[in-house]
DNA sequence: AAATCAGGGTTGTATGATAACACGACAACG
DNA sequence: CGTTGTCGTGTTATCATACAACCCTGATTT
C-alpha cells in the first residue's frame, strides 16, 4: 500500500472556503469598497457553517487587507488600491485552474526574461548558466540536487535581464508554483524525461549564448509547454475561465456545506 | 474646526498580537522549520486567551504559508526560506534604473495581458473598457479622475485576461509605477497630450475588441513607450518620497495580557 | 509475527454565553 | 429649541465547553 494516495494536502478548512468565497464576492464586484458585510452570524447561517468558522475566515480576509472590521460596528471592504506587498496564498493554489494561471504568468515572464537575456547576458551570466546546466547533468533526475540546479538555471537567465525585478518576481512566482507541484507530488521520473529536460535547457542556454532572442523565446517556450505536460497541464490554451472546477481528493464530511459554498460562489 | 485628530487607531486583536507573537519565534530560530508547535490548548493557555484566539492566530498563520497543520496531529513550521509574499521597496524606486526596470516589467505584463485580452474577452469586458474610455474623454487630462478612467481601463484589460493572477501583479506593478510618477510630480499636461494618449488607448481597445493579438500587442507597446516619453523616462530622475512609519495607538482593554504577550514576544 | 482494535492526544467544528463597543431613540434638563 | 444623559439594541471580540474526525501508539488478538 502506501501508494501515493493523495496525503490531501492541506485539505481546504471550511474557513479557507469561506474566505474564498467571499473574495470573491468582492473581486466580482458584488460587494464593493467600503460595502458592509452581513453580520457574522448571518454569515454562518447562509453559509451553514459555524460562527467560529466565519470568524476564521474574516481573520484571514483581514490579515490580507481585503477587509477590515471594528467592534461593535460590522465588517467593511477595504480600498483595495493600495495593495503594498503582493501574496499568493497557497491553499488556492491547490485549485486547478488557479495553478494553471499562476502557470501562464510564470511562462510569459520566463519567455520575456529569455528574450532579454538572449540581448543582456554577459559571460559571468554564461558561466553561471553552464554551471548550472552541469549540475543537472551531474544529477539523478528529480532528485534534490537536480532540482536546486534547475532552479539555479533559471535565477540565472533572470539575473541576465539585469533587471532585478524580473528576477525577484521570476523567483517568486516560480517558487509557487514548484511548491504546488511537490505537494501534488503525482509526477513520474524517468531517464526519458531526464534527458529531454536537459536538452531544453540546452537550447535554451544556446540561443542566449547566441544572442538569438527570437531563438531563445521558442526554446524557454518549449521548455515550459513540456514542463506543463510532465506535471499534468495539458497544453494549448491553457487558462479557461476561472471557475471553481477543484477535482482534488472528495471532502469526505460536510460535503453537503462545501458544495453549497462552492455553488454559491461559483455564479 | 475640523481639527483632524487622527481616528482611533484600535489596538489590534488578540489573534493579530499572537500571530506576530508565534511568527517571531520563527523568525528568530526558536521554532526551527519542521518543528511541531505547542497544542493549540497549550499555547491558549501560556498566552492567557481562549483556544479560538490561537486558532484565528493559527489560521492566518498558514494562510501565510508560514506554518501547515493537519488535523489530529499538529500544526509544523513550514519551509519559510523562500519569501511569501512579495515587497517593493519605495526608496530602491527612487533611482532611476530601478524606476526603468519596474517599468520595463510593467511593460511586459501589460503587452502579454494584451494579447491574452484579445484572445480570450468577453463582451462584459469590452463594456467596462468603453466605459473607462468614457471616463477618459470626460475628464480633464491629468485630473484624479482621468487618472481613475485610465487605471481602470488597464485593470479591465488584465481582467479580461480571465487569469486573477495577472490581474493581480499587473495592478501591483502598476501601483508603483504610478506612485512612482506622482512622486516625481514633474510631468507637464497638455491638451495634446490627452489626444494622443486617449488615441492611444483606443487603439489598443480596437484590436482587442477584433481580436487581433499582434494588433493589442503592438497597440500596448506604443501606448507604454509613449507612456515612457511622457514622464520623462530615457534619462530619467526621480523624486524624493517619504514613508511615514506610524505607531499604533495603545490598547485599551485586555492590556494585561498583551503586554503579556509582547513581553514574551519581543525579548 | 502480523493484523486488529482500543485508547489517548490533537485539530476541526459547533454552540452558547459574556464583555466591549457603536449608534440611534428618547426622556430629562437648561 | 438645543443639549445632555441614559438606555436598549445590534455587532464584534472573546471565552468556555463539547463533540467529531483524525493520527499515532501500543496492547490485544489471531
Amino acid at each position: 500500500m502506501t501508494l501515493k494516495l493523495d496525503k490531501v494536502n492541506r485539505g481546504p478548512h471550511l474557513s479557507t472556503l469561506v474566505a474564498s468565497s467571499i473574495s470573491r464576492e468582492i473581486a466580482q464586484g458584488r460587494l464593493k469598497t467600503g460595502d458592509q458585510l452581513p453580520t457574522e452570524q448571518a454569515l454562518a447561517t447562509t453559509f451553514g457553517v459555524s460562527r467560529n468558522v466565519v470568524r476564521e475566515a474574516i481573520a484571514r480576509l483581514r490579515s490580507e487587507g481585503r477587509i477590515w472590521s471594528q467592534q461593535g460596528r460590522g465588517a467593511f471592504v477595504a480600498e483595495t488600491n493600495n495593495p503594498t506587498v503582493l501574496t499568493i496564498d497557497h491553499e488556492t493554489l491547490q485549485r486547478a485552474d488557479s495553478f494553471r494561471n499562476l502557470f501562464e504568468l510564470r511562462g510569459i515572464l520566463e519567455v520575456q526574461a529569455a528574450a532579454l537575456a538572449a540581448k543582456r547576458r554577459g559571460d559571468a551570466d554564461l558561466k553561471a548558466m553552464g554551471d548550472a546546466l552541469s549540475g543537472m547533468r551531474a544529477a539523478p533526475y528529480g532528485s534534490v540536487a537536480w532540482l536546486r540546479s534547475d532552479l539555479e538555471f533559471h535565477r540565472t537567465v533572470a539575473e541576465a535581464t539585469r533587471n532585478s525585478y524580473m528576477g525577484q518576481f521570476l523567483v517568486f512566482v516560480s517558487e509557487r508554483v514548484r511548491e504546488s507541484i511537490l505537494a501534488a507530488g503525482n509526477q513520474q521520473k524517468s531517464d526519458d524525461m531526464a534527458r529531454i529536460t536537459l536538452g531544453e535547457h540546452e537550447r535554451i542556454f544556446a540561443a542566449i549564448r547566441n544572442g538569438d532572442v527570437e531563438g531563445a523565446q521558442a526554446a524557454m517556450r518549449d521548455h515550459l509547454a513540456g514542463a506543463a505536460l510532465r506535471v499534468g497541464l495539458h497544453e494549448g490554451e491553457a487558462a479557461e475561465a476561472e471557475s471553481p472546477a477543484r477535482e482534488v481528493a472528495s471532502p469526505v464530511r460536510h460535503s453537503r456545506l462545501r458544495k453549497a459554498i462552492r455553488g454559491q460562489a461559483g455564479g
